[in-house]
DNA sequence: CTTTTTCCCTGGACGC
DNA sequence: TGCGTCCAGGGAAAAA
């Protein structure tokens, strides 16, 4: 499921072949991806808008158009773009862009349909993020200080906060558990309860698991593949993400899995306090 | 206001 | 082999 480091990977990957090119022919199959709004009206709105830049904020992609506009795209659980010279056969594409270049084509799959292109005109870019997704955990943002303010009144479970992109935007479930292990924090602890040495300890956690990600090019359990189909490498070290009753790296007590914030959650409960 | 629950969607795992 | 059931989860929306 792609979170803030499979969503960088796979926008450091597309940048060099999008910027620059302009959208020549666009094809949506699936109503759903840019649902309300009809996708063929979506498709032709796409026909000849120049790139200028790919971006990333939280699990959204931002494509930049030269005339202002903005196609924001959020793969959800199973959607991934794929450069690819020949378009090939796909039953699970749910999208094609072929770019003016004549050969380069970007794919979008998405096995489950959860995903969503929205095309923004200029200048409803930021009040449409503006509700939805906060701080960025790998900038300068991120601070024990900054954190504090977040939880400051907020009793639900830690993990449930984390997961919550308004606090701050990236961290999905995977990178919340790895987080949390890294910090030595309870998932179910109240999040307005943690003392400064604990903020501190979750703020170097958060950066450690998105980091690493963003360094394994990501985590592939069935879906996830980087813009050039590879499979990423981050899911060979996770230190409790669906690892329940396998040892623990740092005491070797038993990994557990609970339920927080409506999902599979993952944990040592000897020395995650 | 915060928190919890339901829903969307599909393939894979599992039980019989 | 072939069903039926459950599970995975990001975020919107509804409910509490």
């Amino acid at each position: 499921m792609p979170e803030l480091p499979e969503v960088e990977t796979i926008r450091s990957g597309l940048e060099p072949h999008l910027v620059g090119r302009t959208f020549d022919r666009v094809e949506i199959s699936d109503p759903r991806l840019t649902r309300p709004h009809d996708p063929r009206e979506v498709a032709a709105e796409l026909e000849g808008e120049r790139v200028i830049a790919l971006e990333r904020r939280g699990k959204y992609l931002v494509v930049r158009f030269e005339t202002g506009r903005v196609l924001l795209i959020h793969l959800r659980m199973t959607g991934s773009l794929r450069l690819l010279r020949d378009e090939g056969d796909d039953p699970y594409r749910r999208a094609v862009v072929r770019l003016d270049n004549g050969s380069d084509v970007v794919a979008y799959r998405d096995v489950r349909r959860f995903g969503t292109w929205l095309l923004l005109e200029p200048g409803e870019l930021e009040p449409y993020l503006a509700t939805r997704v906060g701080a960025e955990p790998l900038g300068d943002a991120l601070t024990a200080r900054s954190l504090a303010d977040r939880l400051a009144r907020r009793r639900a479970p830690l993990k449930a906060v984390l997961l919550d992109q308004r606090v701050f935007a990236g961290v999905g479930n995977i990178y919340a558990d790895e987080a949390l292990w890294w910090a030595r924090l309870h998932p179910l602890r109240p999040a307005c309860d943690l003392t400064q040495p604990e903020l501190k300890a979750l703020v170097r956690g958060i950066k450690r698991a998105l980091r690493r990600g963003i360094a394994r090019q990501g985590a592939t359990l069935r879906d996830y593949r980087n813009a050039d189909g590879a499979a990423g490498e981050m899911q060979t070290e996770f230190r409790v993400y669906g690892r329940a009753g396998e040892p623990c790296f740092r005491c070797g007590h038993p990994i557990e899995k609970t339920r927080a914030g409506g999902r599979g959650t993952w944990f040592c409960p000897n020395c995650q306090i």
